[in-house]
DNA sequence: TCTTGTGAAGGGGTTCACAGCC
DNA sequence: GGCTGTGAACCCCTTCACAAGA
């Protein structure tokens, strides 16, 4: 779902599979609950769990850090959550920039993982000039025009779009060319950046229209489900081939903007 | 990254892969763009490029659907959008509640994409008492204590949980023993679901990690970049095997609570 | 004995490249 | 000539199952 890295053929070893990646703050989670009850060590079976992945796949997933487990122990609580901050770059603070101080903005910015450690919010920046100034969060909600200026001075790097849709490329273009290379983008649009740009959406709208599709399918199982197998694929599927758009002008849905 | 459904071998031919699911919404906004602007056809290169995918998997995904498509031509936008629209389960009106009336919570209330055609909001739901009846997104906030109700007398298979991690499980554990099936969760915690549900969940904080990841991984190319391939993998990586725990209890990071 | 670390097998998804059809 | 639809190759990820080691 990332984009642009030219991820050459890692000049031998550091090649951690992007799934692996993206599982590490799911274990980094579960072992910090841990180090909290001050539990010491933890086995593959138990982290497994916490996190909500089988066992295989997490010492698979470890294997691509070193060996940092012990053989009929398991793993060292502290000492992995010290190679999993350090591996993907959270012993250092990185700041960021949150564009769009709608409903999302504001809730971002009040998000409590956000400000915590390894993020820092340099600066919130909305267009709208009457925001200007006021408070969310406890930061001055800055200018869009001081965009550039802040990205530069403070050496931002990683920048969050909540901008709607029609203005995210622009503002992602913007931060861009002052230095950001990293973009979490919340807008319901596809971003176009150049290589070597790292991109990622959240988007609810394609969340619900996945949960839908899951949802339609279970209730037409139910009703499938006692006949089952005694009545071949039903001619449900006149569609196909032939016929074509039997009612592309009549019964089209809604369908959403989104 | 969805769970729960046990997708049996699928009675023949309805087996479209998730990969392919996780895109119609794309490919759908791409298409509602086009229709908006009264485009007729449109063939696979144009339209990948909209969504933002090459134009192989975008053919290959709709090969899944059907043939819909006319060679020497292109797809016909209309019919398209309505297809994928009946595929995804959007002809119908999905009714959510969303649980937790915090800044995320009223967030996605007033996001107009969730309350477009193919979802409506049928309750907005938080355990403060001091919130119930409060009007927001023109909606009036009801207490936790009428949740079972609510999905009960709405017939709502899907529930969005933006409370805080500590109260989204057992949130979750009424939702579906009320009859949700579909869970969008935003809380930072793993959910346990009964097999049958699905769960799909949308992380800020990994999100984040996950670009500060390859962030570092840049940072870390600059300065090789002049040496390259001219120094080996360089005694950097002295930890691994022997020496164990440089500084477990010394140097500790300080690590997000996530 | 217990649990990690990992080759090897298996499954999905992506990409290629071209046959089929307009 | 142009574009779709799709077998086949390829690649990545997951899972299995067991050797290695505390």
């Amino acid at each position: 779902m990332a984009t642009g890295r030219t991820h050459r053929p890692a000049t031998r070893s550091r090649g951690i599979p992007e799934a692996t990646v993206a599982r590490l703050p799911l274990y980094l989670r579960a072992l910090t609950a841990l180090s909290e009850r001050s539990v010491p060590t933890v086995s593959s079976e138990e982290l497994a769990a916490a996190a909500g992945v089988n066992s295989a796949k997490l010492r698979k997933d470890f294997s691509y850090l070193g060996s940092y487990g012990t053989r009929g122990v398991g793993y060292d609580v502290e000492y992995l959550v010290y190679q999993i901050s350090r591996e993907l770059g959270l012993t250092q603070d990185w700041p960021v920039v949150i564009v769009g101080m709608g409903n999302l903005g504001a809730a971002l910015a009040n998000y409590g993982g956000f400000a915590s450690r390894g993020f820092r919010i340099a600066a919130l920046i909305d267009a709208d000039a009457h925001l200007a100034g006021r408070l969310i969060a406890g930061l001055p909600v800055r200018h869009a025009d001081e965009l550039e200026d802040i990205v530069e001075d403070n050496q931002v790097s990683i920048g969050v779009i909540t901008t709607p849709a029609g203005a995210a490329q622009e503002v992602c273009d913007r931060l861009v060319a002052a230095g950001v290379t990293s973009i979490l983008n919340f807008a319901p649009t596809v971003l176009t950046v150049p290589d070597g740009v790292d991109v990622r959406k959240v988007d609810l709208s394609i969340e619900l229209q996945i949960l839908a599709f899951h949802e339609q399918r279970k209730a037409g199982e139910e009703l499938s489900e006692a006949v089952d197998s005694v009545t071949p694929p039903v001619a449900a599927k006149t569609v196909r081939g032939g016929i074509k758009r039997p009612g592309s002008d009549g019964d089209l849905p809604a369908v959403m903007p989104a």
